[in-house]
DNA sequence: AGGCGCTTGTGAAGGCGTGCACAAATCGCG
DNA sequence: CGCGATTTGTGCACGCCTTCACAAGCGCCT
């Protein structure tokens, strides 16, 4: 393992060199997942914990969170477990949310506003600096203390606030052409709610929200659930159940 | 393969017998997103559609969606394509989307009237026959025809209403409890917005969407795309860029 | 009727992710 | 100082998923 990475730890260094051994999606995706559970312990006073409590904390088996954590290098101890300051920092910075990230909002309708006033954004990190839509009507209107902008200052605004991240909620019709527009300002990720698929070029990154798409497979599991009225076991009250998450 | 399966199709029996051959995870996954290009060919006036087609549509693999689709049955032709029409009708029988099905929306704050409004639950099928809430000063509130009712109400709407399916949009401190009522009202299939890791009995379901996680995700990214600046080849500008979707 | 081009359905291989089981390491205590 | 309790880090095996490649099947054209 890489013992001699200890140094080399968020706070200190800015232009630390090494790209990380790169991490398997599956792991970065559950990343955040442990970050929050830490957020939660740290306020509960403990300062160690062990892979099996936080495994408990974040709904993972604890062989997974300990071959997850050990890819970041070996911030434990054997016997004790990990220090739950040093693993936010640690997970903090291979995120990349140790240095603050400026997003901006394309689409502040229904779906926009609750984003817009959304406070999990901000508590992570992530700073929405601009409102974008291409309705005039709704260009001026103050949300949560940021004026609405038209559409078309998206270059200008983007390169004003160093932007990297799009989130797109707009109606699908529009969702392509405002993420063509992302791409020419230089956005390098996008979050879509838009009920559509969107081509960009390769060294953007796309994640996709579908809320229908959700309740569709909760519907599948429904209907499978329904047809199997029958089922030998009955229904057995585990404490933790099969719990889905999102994911690429 | 199962070619006598043609005649169970779903309009016809009601009472039809067997369960699929269990599909896998990602297979269901995938599913809803066929469905959804399929409606929108179909609007396009096209009658069958080739496998790479409807992969170009769906943004996956030409493979995959047909390995996905013969674990469905039989339902494409050699040398012409899928029927459009009849592979959307399996699609939508398979995923249970064939009878309405009844949700409820527990928190009706920022998120949950964004959630309340928006028509693409009802375009494919999903029905939300309640809004509750804790906070006496949003029961009664009336949206889009729906008026909020008080979460104490949740057992009794959930039996009249036949109620399966539950969405939790409140903070997270209160999602567990939330949980567990709706689980004692009968609901057998939750969709999680709040960031929280659920415990729930094994015969019900719970999907989590957390976009604070997508948005970490894409941070990660932005952070391993910064950190390599110096890439060999430059900015490759593909078609079809790198999607990732939500899926368990 | 026969051949030709096109498309599906699938066998097989490879890669990825998961979880078990255990050796190595650390702490606390006698 | 040594020993036992505890917990990490990981080698390994298994299963799922993806992808390639191609035979089988279908329609159309001559
Ligand atoms: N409302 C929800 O709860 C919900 C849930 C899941 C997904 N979605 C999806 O999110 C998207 C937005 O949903 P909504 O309910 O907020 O819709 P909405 O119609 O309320 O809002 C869409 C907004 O986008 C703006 N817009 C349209 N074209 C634009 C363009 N080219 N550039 C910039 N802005 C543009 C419109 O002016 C409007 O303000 C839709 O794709 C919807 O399918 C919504
Ligand atoms: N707003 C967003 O864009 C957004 C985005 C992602 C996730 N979320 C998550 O969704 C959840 C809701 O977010 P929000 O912004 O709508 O919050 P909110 O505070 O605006 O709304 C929460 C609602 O839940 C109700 N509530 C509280 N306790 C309840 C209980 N025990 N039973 C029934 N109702 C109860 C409150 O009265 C309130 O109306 C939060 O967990 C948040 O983290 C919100």
């Amino acid at each position: 393992m890489s013992q001699q990475r200890h140094g080399s730890t968020p706070g200190s260094g800015s232009g630390n060199v090494p790209a990380f051994p790169d991490l398997p999606e599956a792991t970065i995706a559950r990343l955040p997942e442990y970050l929050r559970a830490l957020h939660n312990l740290g306020e509960g006073g403990s300062d160690t914990i062990s892979s099996e409590g936080l495994a408990a904390a974040a709904g993972v088996n604890s062989a997974k969170l300990r071959k997850d954590l050990s890819h970041l290098g070996s911030y434990g101890t054997r016997g004790v477990g990990y220090d739950v300051a040093l693993l936010i920092e640690q997970i903090e910075y291979v995120l990349g949310l140790d240095q603050r990230r400026a997003v901006c909002l394309v689409g502040v309708g229904n779906l926009g506003h609750a984003l817009a006033g959304y406070d999990g954004f901000a508590s992570r990190g992530f700073k929405i600096v601009a409102l974008l839509d291409a309705d005039e009507a709704k260009v001026g209107e103050v949300i949560h203390g940021l004026a609405v902008r038209h559409i078309d200052e998206l270059a200008q605004v983007a390169v004003e606030e160093s932007i990297a991240i799009g989130v797109i909620a707009t109606p699908a019709g529009a969702a392509q052409a405002v993420a063509d527009e992302l791409v020419a300002a230089g956005v390098t990720s996008i979050l879509n709610f838009a009920p559509c698929v969107l081509s960009v070029p390769a060294n953007v990154d796309v994640r996709k929200v579908d809320l229908a798409i959700e309740l569709q497979i909760l519907s599948f599991h429904e209907h499978r659930k329904a047809t199997l009225t029958a089922l030998p076991g009955g229904r057995s009250a585990t404490g933790a159940g099969n719990q889905e998450a999102v994911g690429s």
